[in-house]
DNA sequence: CCGCATCCATCACGATACTG
DNA sequence: CAGTATCGTGATGGATGCGG
């Protein structure tokens, strides 16, 4: 375990390594990485939302599923949810400061797949072409 | 968004809107966001690696997975895999460019879960405490 | 309007055994 | 060493119906 001194953050100075990163990395797939919590999260970065309009705004999506994303975003602190006692209940879900935050790690990952998207969509093709041959170059 | 980088443009210059973003993140989610991709992707992100190798060095992985894994990765371009004839035949896998691009959004991910993976515990915490308890500022 | 409960289909994944 | 083939299982998610 090596120690570098970057200083960029306000941690201790022990370096994380990559199988640590790589670890952490496969935690908050294992949260966004279902079908639809991105999905939500996005709308949800649009503004506060009820919940008929999620379910709108996100086509596809069943009463079940959102509602089961939705507990698990509250759970992790990543979304809020506030009841307004009135006669047909309304609730409005908004996003927290650290929800907030995981749309800059989503844009990331957007901006890289409209980069490659379509260098994996050739070598897709070519691959289910039967075809061994990489061809010229299996990237530019 | 970054639509006029590439110079390869089919349709018009049509800005991509995050409803667009969001599809993206979600197909790049449907391929690393299984249990292994980004465990094999870390590991071969340190250098070429052979089939025993990499089945050792990450932890837990199955033949089966780690073929699969595998073979999803190169079919998408984001590995390569070199066959040499010898008598027990010898196999190595390495990332593509496009496949070592990807680590950068991996290290993204990585960041964000080091930031905020105390927060996330804590409110998990609380509210697997059954409820009623909003700890300090959670929301602005 | 909001959301939970139940049933059910699908699939990712793990374990195991076998081949070249 | 580097796979392929087969089977069983738990998790994921869709459809539907009820409750507050």
């Amino acid at each position: 375990m090596s120690v570098r001194h970057t200083g960029v953050t306000t941690d201790p100075v022990i370096v994380r390594d990559d199988e640590q990163a790589a670890c952490d990395v496969r935690e908050v797939l294992d949260r966004i990485g279902d079908k639809w919590t991105v999905l939500v999260i996005n709308e949800l970065a649009h503004g506060v939302r009820r919940f008929r309009r999620l379910q709108r705004d996100v086509p596809g999506i069943s009463q079940r599923m959102l509602t089961l994303t939705l507990r698990r975003l509250e759970r992790d602190g990543l979304v809020v949810r506030t009841v307004y006692p009135t006669v047909p209940a309304r609730v409005e879900y908004a996003l927290t400061p650290t929800g907030h935050s995981l749309t800059s790690v989503l844009k990331a990952v957007a901006d890289w797949a409209a980069e490659h998207r379509h260098t994996v969509i050739e070598s897709r093709a070519r691959w289910d072409s039967g075809t061994g041959a990489p061809g010229p170059g299996v990237d530019a």
